[in-house]
DNA sequence: TGAATGGAACGTTAATTAAGGTTAAAATTT
DNA sequence: AAATTTTAACCTTAATTAACGTTCCATTCA
């Protein structure tokens, strides 16, 4: 198995270096990125497993920036690592999404048992190897674009696969449609913006076997996949 | 929908006293536990959906309550709340089976975050029956936008939909008309407040069929969602 | 005191605008 | 040629804006 892939946003370069190499002697893969503009790019290529994001940043701060890497992705872990210490600080950073606080200065320790600990909670839930990933009465296998149920497999394109598979990573949560858009076509212009209709259209189509699964659209926002179950 | 119940493992009259109020202040049913040796017992009986524990207790430490809880329950959180603020301690903590770790002396606002992000974070992993919320002869599905009354389904769009989750998560009880302006669309600009206007009027023309259901007006304060039986 | 009056707050309905859905044909790619 | 992707034309629905109606309350003045 593949090491985890962690994407750590710090601007401090001497804290960001001991933190980095503290995390690879831990057997993680650890991207690290100063600038805030470039996580949504780095995120994208990289596909991490989880982020730990500092708050205080020059341009974006962390706050924003989780609010971004929630839009591209609804269940990824993400902690905040930050000096602020105060209480409206930590609720503010779970309000934006994030599933732990950890103030400075902390023990490398402390990160690395409360990285694991995210990793395990959300494995559970994201089950396990990324092989193949439920969907209601469907498995899906992104990697081989394949839809299966039944025994029965369905071979996607590739547009449609990486679209099923942004839906499959944020179900039953709200998927913003310019991020779709960037993740499938690299740009959201007026055309790209039919052609994601287009194939939402098709996969509907396609998923219509099994009636507890719904894309519901949401109007100037994006989808929302409901898989009941 | 019932209230979330926390077994919370505390010897200090005093402190558990406050935090206990605390909690169910935010409306969670709370079942406090002060001998160790009791709480496996309660356990089983309450059914908790989190366990909040203090780490130091005369008979049976923390630790070792969190070890027998993982033995009835593997998935369930379990957040430890002490006065050691070693890192070893909180390694320890982890070790055992728990998912948070909380130093005193704590905010209860922090408390209070970080219970609902352990709460939100497993009750994705256990994927359970995603809740429905029953409105008078209705039953509302928030996460599939729908409005069921016999059998029949009603599509609600998203603006109708987060208002009417906000309208049944409030039943019987006063609701700001700001809040739920801020909540639906961010902002109580003019349009926006003619905005809510008009969707209420939506509302209350599908919910007509129940007459027991009522979106009352209280002029200059909101709405009062009366729901009968 | 209490009926008239005016205005603020909310309700209703309809028109408009913007967003997205569907389908099919054209253009690519394989 | 077959499959996939893009473009395009046309359709449907949601959301916003607007116009006008109603209700309630406060103030005034007979």
């Amino acid at each position: 198995m593949s090491k985890t892939k962690i994407l750590y946003v710090e601007d401090e370069p001497f804290l960001g270096r001991i933190v980095k190499e503290s995390l690879e002697v831990r057997d993680f893969e650890v991207r690290m990125v100063t600038d805030g503009k470039l996580v949504q790019s780095v995120f994208e290529e990289l596909h991490p497993d989880i982020c730990v994001l500092d708050v205080m940043l020059p341009n974006k701060d962390g706050y924003a920036i989780a609010q971004d890497i929630r839009k591209l992705n609804a269940t990824i872990p993400i902690i905040f690592v930050t000096a602020k210490t105060q209480t409206e600080d930590l609720i503010k950073g779970f309000e934006v999404g994030g599933n732990d606080y950890l103030r400075k200065p902390f023990s490398m320790e402390e990160l690395i048992v409360r990285v694991n600990n995210l990793l395990q909670l959300t494995q559970k839930l994201s089950s396990g190897p990324k092989e193949s990933i439920a969907i209601g009465k469907f498995e899906f296998a992104p990697q081989r674009y394949e839809l299966r149920k039944d025994g029965k497999a369905k071979k996607l394109s590739h547009r449609e696969a990486v679209l099923l598979q942004i839906l499959a990573e944020n179900q039953n949560a709200n998927i913003d449609r310019k991020a779709m858009l960037m993740r499938v076509w690299g740009d959201d212009s007026f055309f790209n913006s039919r052609n994601l209709d287009v194939y939402i259209t098709k996969l509907r189509e396609y998923l219509r076997e099994d009636s507890s699964i719904e894309i519901i659209t949401i109007k100037g926002v994006g989808y929302h996949f409901a898989v009941g179950n």
